[in-house]
Order: structure tokens, then C-alpha cells, then sequence
DNA sequence: CGTTTGGTTGATGTATGTCAATATTAGTGG
DNA sequence: CCACTAATATTGACATACATCAACCAAACG
């Protein structure tokens, strides 16, 4: 079955770079050790020292950190084809928890075997870490947005975030897309009280601008969106410049 | 002179890994092309596609992004001994400003230089990688701040964590730093506006936590803070992983 | 000197948090 | 199939941390 059906990170990184069969069969393979984790249990564990790494084929995780007085704050969230501890395999060690938002499915990639197909395939290398600053810039983004949007904007973005993210793997159409995520998420995520979040969504609603209802989210004027949170998205489509 | 002297950069890296006198000289190597640039201007705009990066020998830089409404959020601080720009080497294009808080002096490093200097020496790499792995996790704990702590807290945080940072390369004693911020790059970092972080500094000072006046921090209770920040170095000295 | 830049302080406004109550829904065991 | 519980969502009343506006001061600077 694997080699039939396309795996969400090739579908990605395919956007950026022409994979040639090699290439593919080394991704693919890449791809043995699939497991299934259950939602909300913690995968890994905040300064626990890990040797593994995920490629994420199906459901979202959250990445988090804990506070002292137990308030948490959501780094990323990553959806299907995302990568989930690389920098725990560079570093021997991971700074903060991963908890599937849902159960979920990702394949396990162990750090010999992901150094072996960057030694084998340089471009692949290249595709990965392009796709590994292209999270960090996210991050980065994410920074700015808690900073300086206030929580309209700060929704509005991060909903247009997810689109654009989605959409590069199939997960999203002209309309909207689904969304599995709880208040209590977007609140975690974006600096907010789970109580605002829900006036930010109806205020949101009211307007016109969107929708999120059980678990989906419809965008109904994308335009005014993306004017009210100033989404700008250069900063998720770095087209090109690796592709040398 | 250059042999005789150790750079900041040197030093921060002897910290984690012996470098043999041939991955000194290289390093060393990397300073030529020493430049200095003045404070406010700009060295690299956001959107530039720039192939050098610099390592910053002395002064402080402030890396940001700008908002369609004018409003500006600084990522981070660069001070001596920082890489500036990494990422605009890999990825070809620059996705935040660098602006020299003072006249600043530092050594541009072309990317083919610093891929030689890679194929070099792999350990080399692997510290300079470390160092910016550990950037990264940085503005991870930015956002953590922004997002989770009150301003009280999240300017204990940063005077701490710069602490660090600047005892890593000779630049704090058990007192205090010089610390050459206005009150605007403050508030431009913590997304604060201007007039809070005065109240907030005067507040740490009443009540005997640390003083910032004439660009000199001085703490005065460290234990305090640190339980007032929740500050946990551990995100700052990931001693070890990567020494193998 | 005037001008600019950075700092300081008070009065007032507002975005967002906190508390509390009530739906709504999904799951669970009988 | 039904009660029971636990999540999640929703809404209002109230509290507060922080922003904004405005004025003034001190030092640096041309």
C-alpha cells in the first residue's frame, strides 16, 4: 500500500522540489514504523531526552510548554506531514512536550535512519530543512502576532495560517477546512482566555468574516480576513530558493 | 592581533566543545572582513534576499519584523559573539530587519566561506549549529513570555536571560551588565508599550529586585527574581548533547 | 542655546481576564 | 434505552492589567 498512496509529507515537500524515484523511495521508506498514539497522552515529555523523531501521516499534535504555576503555553501545532521532534534528534534533547490534539497516526523515524537518507540524498536533506525553517519562521510569526495583534487579529491570522498549511497537503478547499482543535487550544495557543476565544469566534461570526462550528472551519470573506489580521503569507511560501 | 585576542564567538563555543588549534584558526578565519556599522541604520531589510551572514564582535543588534500598521516587534537581541543572519544564508532571503542598537563592529562571513569552513571542520559546524538550535529554543521562551507571563515577570525574564547570555561571554559579573536598551526596544521586545515598561522597571526597583538606569543593569535580589520570572536556564545550557 | 531623544509621572480608557451560571453534547455504565 | 457524568461551549457581570494621552524633566547634541 505505501508505495501507491502519496504520504502528506511527500505531497509537501513535492510543492518545492521535483522528488526523483530515488528520492521518493527514500522518504518512503522513511516511513516504516508506523504507530498509532491516543489523544491528549503526552508523546514526549518536556526536558525528557529523545532519540526519536515523527513524521506526522494523520491527526494533529500540539507542541507545548508548561509554565511553574501550571499555565501553558501552545508553541505549534502540527498537522499531517509535519516533522515533530527534529530538532530533539539534533539536539539529544527536547525543550518542550508534544500531545496529540486527537488520536492520531505518525511513523517513527529513528536518528540513524534519518541521517542516512540525508547522506543519501542530499536534496531530500535540503527539502527537510528548508520545511524545518519554514517552521521555525512560523514561530517566529506566531511571536509577533501574540506581541503585537490583539485577539481579533490574532485569531484571524492563525485561522489563515492553518488554511494555508492545510491546503498544502489536501486538507483544505475554497471553503474552509476541519478543525479538531478545542477553545481551550486556541486560548493555550494564542495568549487568550478560553472565555475570549469564544467572543473572538462569535464576534468574528457576526461579521461575516467566519465560521467555526463543530470542529469546521468555513471562511466566508477571506479578503476582509486577511486585512484585518495583515496576513501577509511570504513568510510560508519561500518559493524557490532551495531548489538549486 | 586577530590570533591574539579571543573573539566573543571563541569563547562561546569553548564553553561546549575543546576546539583543536586548527578549528581555532578557522574560526579565526572567519573574521576577516571586519565592518562596522552604525547605530539605527538598517544592515539587512526584511524581504532582502542578502547572502552574507555576520558574526558580531561587539555591540548589541536587535533582530525584528514590522506590522502593516507601523507597529514593530523585536525577535531578539544579538549580542558579541552571536551569529547574525544564519538563517538568510540557508534560505536565501531575509524574513526580519537587523538594526545596530549602537555602532556596532562586526565580521561579514560569506556563505561560501562558511560552508568551507563546515566541510572543514564537522565539529565546528556542529557548535555553530548547537548555537543556533539554541537561538531557536530563545524565542521559543520569548513566545512563552509574551504569551503566559505579566509584565512584571516577563521583564525579569528577559534582564535575566540576557544575564546569562552575556556571562557566557565575559560581558556580566555577579553585580550586573551594561546594557545599552532604551526603554522603547524594551517595550519593542516584550510587547509592552513605552510608558509600561518605565512603571514596571520602577516597580522592580522598589522593591529591591534590580536597577536599570544609565544603561547598567544591577540586580540586586537574584534569588527573587528568578521566582518572580518562573525562569528556568535550562532552555540556555543544553551542556553536553552535542560534544560526541 | 534651542532641539531632540530618552525618561518619568498622572489621569483616563479599554481590551482582556476572572468568576459564575447555564446550555449542549458526548461518553459511560446500568 | 436511560440516567449520570464530564467536556466543551456560551453568555453576563465585574475586575484589572495595560494602553493611550498628555505634560514635564533631564541630558545629549548640533
Amino acid at each position: 500500500m505505501r508505495s501507491t498512496e502519496t504520504s502528506p509529507l511527500t505531497r509537501k515537500l513535492s510543492v518545492f522540489v521535483a522528488l526523483s524515484y530515488v528520492e521518493l523511495a527514500v522518504l518512503d521508506r522513511l516511513h516504516t514504523r508506523r504507530r498509532i498514539f491516543p489523544a491528549g497522552r503526552d508523546m514526549v515529555h518536556q526536558g525528557q531526552s529523545s532519540r526519536a523523531a515523527f513524521i506526522l501521516s494523520a491527526g494533529w499534535v500540539c507542541s507545548y510548554k508548561l509554565q511553574p504555576d501550571g499555565t501553558r503555553q501552545i508553541v505549534d501545532f502540527q498537522i499531517p506531514g509535519d516533522f515533530l521532534g527534529l530538532r530533539s534528534v539534533l539536539l539529544r534533547t527536547s525543550d518542550h512536550s508534544f500531545e496529540p490534539v486527537m488520536d492520531i497516526e505518525a511513523s517513527e523515524v529513528l536518528d540513524k535512519d534519518l541521517l542516512d537518507a540525508f547522506a543519501q540524498t542530499p536534496r531530500l536533506a535540503t527539502a527537510i530543512l528548508w520545511a524545518a525553517s519554514r517552521d521555525e519562521a512560523m514561530v517566529v510569526e506566531h511571536l509577533v502576532g501574540i506581541g503585537r495583534r490583539d485577539a481579533d487579529a490574532r485569531m484571524a491570522h492563525f485561522l489563515l495560517e492553518l488554511e494555508a498549511r492545510l491546503a498544502l497537503v489536501g486538507l483544505a478547499d475554497s471553503n474552509g477546512y476541519e478543525c479538531p482543535l478545542t477553545q481551550y487550544h486556541l486560548a493555550d495557543a494564542l495568549g487568550l482566555s478560553a472565555v475570549h476565544v469564544n467572543r473572538v469566534l462569535r464576534h468574528l461570526r457576526e461579521d461575516g468574516l467566519l465560521t467555526f462550528r463543530d470542529g469546521h472551519v468555513t471562511i466566508h470573506d477571506h479578503d476582509a480576513l486577511v486585512k484585518l489580521a495583515g496576513f501577509d503569507a511570504s513568510y510560508l511560501d519561500q518559493t524557490g530558493p532551495l531548489l538549486t
